[in-house]
DNA sequence: GAGCACTGC
């Protein structure tokens, strides 16, 4: 049943005989370079590099504009190790054996037949097109089958339709799980098109805030995620036939969880059809996971790219990825380039020192037009890499993660990977998350390799040796579920009836520490009883999509009459960090708007309250945004969750109550939720957290960072150049008694004394007191 | 004095 994909190889050598004299030259002169300033990557590099770059790349111009001696050694010396990796070349293959006429006919009435008709041309020119007897033959034959399908093979928009003309959408819905939720709905306008119906009708798409199907929907492409609150409802999935889950190998977090779902599911439904659908290398470890089901594999249309490693390890990647760049414009046909960075700051190092060294050049080059994107970039300026390149002109785009899978450029013909990505992690021990600069894996290096070969074929230039691809790099990069907080996990199967978690059918399991401090965790937050059953507490904060120490704050604050405020802070955490946006070049600014919501030192939290507010006052006005440097897209998305959440408020029966001159009372909800992350403040200006006697700073983007309470509550600990703790608010110790006695004991108070350093007499005093007077057990 | 990417009835 297993299909090879055809597989072209040739001879590795051939590309370094193309290299031209520019070429060589500029190879020479970046790796004099490279050598006379080998840098360490460390946190204070980018001032230094963005120095030394301005002045060592002026020789540059000038070795360039001369032409010059040496050209055997310079070729000796730099040149990549070639090697070619091997995908499957663009053919149109044939092969008719479907009515396309007969379809027609059972499709709705209203459509443009022109239109259509070239669809269906399309369609029949896609690779999957002629498996699709096989397929179908293979999907009644199994239970669970899993599709291995490259790129462009059409299985995302083309199985669901194959699968309803076979019939299977009269037992029930066609479920297509994608883990974006662009994604979900471009495919689903795609194939309304391509099925001549309008677009929520028989095809339709869920996501979250916006549910576009109707009764007669069947086809319907949705978020993982959505899929996974559609559980909570519907524990049998009775109203679906096929489930789908497509872009496997992403292994969200929810994937990983429906994974165990469905497969338990499907034991006790026969009738139920389970399609995973993997692109890469992984497919035997979903096999084997779902019970030695069978692997279908199906080609897909890339061209071919040409992989070059680098020969000798270099000590800087960024400069590395800058020279490459450049010896790429001035030597390489046509066709535009795409970089792979870690983060923001380091593509603005990238973006200036390109900047400079090409207007050194002058007209001796080509234009470079450089186009930097990351998630947090505002949307207009995202927009810009999508803008056509202007005839003898090149584009580099300077991308994070985000170019790997979420967005798609077109022309891009040379790929640049220096073979990193940023990268987050847990530590259930004392709770905090590492951003981490980490080697990608080598589906990711795949992943990003083929970047280069959509529209033509392409070159990746890997900015590491092709041992280390090789010996170093891990197969696969480690699934989120391994290395993230749990504790809404366990929330969401806790509800769903599942206790024994331990045992749980996990494909990779979690961390057995990760599930226990979540167990303890919601259990410190009375959503768990002594015997591991969800309280009514716990009910209530499984109805909303947010951490459960958000929920916990937002249940809370029925208490203190304040949902109001509470439910506008939990919509603003859970945006994340990218309320504001801070452009290096305008740094003071941006700092100064920020500064402006922490008037009165009331903390991050009622600071991000006085944003929302200010925001709606202004009648959601987008140049409000801009003046303040706060990201628009951040807003609305904020806006969307805070509907949201007062629409569930309404579900769990709390009332929306404002109590908005109380700081107090709003203080107290989010110390509901989040006493497990209280901290006390050390003479030398640092914390120490109280549960795990963690020594902490203040994220100096608090606007308590300079205030430095006795005694603050923290919604987040990341580790990145230092334990930081992110949006702060202060707290008193005295409400600790009617907040949360039963988490902190006596010890806690005599550890803390214990281990912190200099203690304000005062704090020590209230510390003392608090373990003596009965307050703490 | 700091900043991967996604996503949720």
């Amino acid at each position: 049943m297993e299909r090879q994909v055809t597989r072209r190889t040739s001879s590795a050598e051939d590309t370094g005989s193309e290299m031209s004299e520019e070429e060589r030259l500029m190879d020479q002169r970046e790796k004099e370079e490279l050598e006379q300033h080998p840098k360490e990557r460390d946190a204070s590099r980018t001032q230094k590099l963005t120095e030394q770059k301005l002045t060592t790349r002026e020789e540059g111009k000038a070795t360039l504009k001369n032409g010059s001696k040496n050209k055997k050694q310079a070729a000796d010396d730099y040149q990549f190790v070639l090697e070619e990796i091997d995908f499957m070349k663009a053919s149109v293959m044939d092969g008719d054996n479907f009515d396309y006429e007969e379809m027609e006919d059972s499709l709705e009435k209203s459509r443009a037949k022109s239109a259509l008709e070239a669809l269906k041309e399309e369609r029949r020119k896609l690779p999957i097109y002629p498996y699709r007897e096989e397929l179908l033959q293979a999907i009644s034959d199994h239970q669970v089958l899993v599709i291995v399908g490259e790129t462009g093979s059409g299985k995302t928009t083309q199985i669901p339709q194959y699968l309803h003309e076979a019939g299977y959408a009269k037992r029930g819905m066609i479920a297509c799980i994608q883990p974006r939720c662009v994604a979900a709905m471009s495919v689903a306008a795609r194939v309304s098109q391509e099925m001549g119906v309008k677009l929520g009708q028989e095809v339709g798409y869920s996501i979250r805030f916006e549910d576009c199907t109707s009764e007669k929907t069947i086809l319907k492409y949705m978020t993982d995620g959505m899929l996974l609150r559609e559980l909570l409802g519907e524990p049998d999935l009775a109203s679906y036939s096929v489930v789908m889950v497509d872009e496997a190998h992403e292994r969200t977090l929810s994937t990983d969880i429906l994974f165990a779902l469905v497969k338990d599911i499907a034991q006790f439904h026969p009738d139920l059809k389970v399609l995973i659908s993997s692109a890469t290398l992984d497919a035997e470890k979903f096999s084997d996971y779902f019970d030695s089901a069978t692997i279908f594999k199906i080609p897909g249309r890339r061209y071919p790219v040409e992989i070059n490693f680098i020969k000798a390890p270099q000590a800087d990647y960024l400069d590395a990825a800058i020279a490459t760049s450049l010896q790429i414009h001035v030597t390489q046909p046509p066709g535009d380039i795409l970089v792979f960075l870690t983060g923001q700051e380091e593509i603005e190092t990238a973006e200036e020192i390109l900047k400079h060294r090409t207007r050194g050049l002058g007209t001796k080059i080509a234009e470079l037009i450089i186009c930097p994107v990351y998630a947090n970039l505002p949307t207009d300026l995202q927009a810009k890499i999508f803008e056509p390149t202007p005839e003898g002109a090149r584009k580099v785009v300077l991308a994070t993660n985000i170019a790997e899978t979420s967005l798609t450029i077109d022309g891009i013909k040379y790929v640049i990977d220096p073979g990193f990505c940023e990268m987050k992690s847990y530590n259930p021990r004392t709770g905090s998350e590492t951003l981490l600069v980490t080697p990608i894996s080598k589906a990711s290096a795949l992943q990003r390799a083929g970047r280069s070969g959509r529209t033509g074929p392409g070159k990746c230039f890997r900015l590491y040796t092709a041992y280390s691809f090789h010996n170093e790099m891990d197969d696969n990069t480690v699934p989120e579920i391994q290395r993230t907080n749990l504790a809404n996990l366990v929330l969401t199967l806790k509800s769903l009836g599942i206790h024994d978690l331990v045992h749980f059918d996990f494909m990779d399991n979690p961390p057995s520490e990760a599930i226990i401090s979540a167990l303890e965790l919601l259990y410190a937050l009375c959503a768990l009883n002594n015997s591991g059953q969800l309280t009514k507490v716990g009910r209530r904060m499984a109805e909303f999509p947010v951490d459960p120490m958000l929920s916990k704050m937002i249940v809370a604050s029925e208490k203190y009459k304040c949902s109001d405020e509470i439910i506008s802070i939990a919509a603003m955490l859970s945006v994340g960090n990218s309320i504001f946006y801070c452009p290096k070049d305008k740094q003071v600014h941006a700092d100064n708007a920020r500064m402006n919501f922490h008037t009165g030192n009331v903390g991050d939290h009622i600071a991000l309250l006085k944003v929302y507010n200010s925001w709606k006052e202004t009648n959601y006005s987008t140049q409000w945004c801009y003046e303040n440097y706060i990201q628009v897209r951040s807003m609305k998305w904020a806006r969307d969750v805070l509907d949201q959440l007062a629409g569930l408020l309404e579900r769990v029966e709390i009332e929306l109550t404002s109590n908005p001159g109380n700081l107090d009372a709003i203080k107290k909800s989010i110390a509901s939720g989040f006493f497990p992350h209280f901290a006390l403040q050390q003479k030398d200006r640092s914390y120490k957290t109280f549960k795990h006697l963690e020594t902490v700073n203040i994220h100096p983007s608090s606007g308590l960072a300079q205030v430095l309470p006795s005694w603050v509550v923290y919604h987040e600990l990341v580790f990145t150049t230092k334990k930081y703790v992110r949006q702060v608010t202060e707290f008193k110790l005295e409400w600790l008694k009617e907040i949360a006695p039963h988490y902190y004991q006596r010890k806690d108070a005599m550890r803390v004394l214990w281990a912190a350093d200099q203690l304000r007499l005062a704090d020590v005093m209230s510390l003392l007191r608090l373990a003596a007077d009965g307050t703490l057990l």
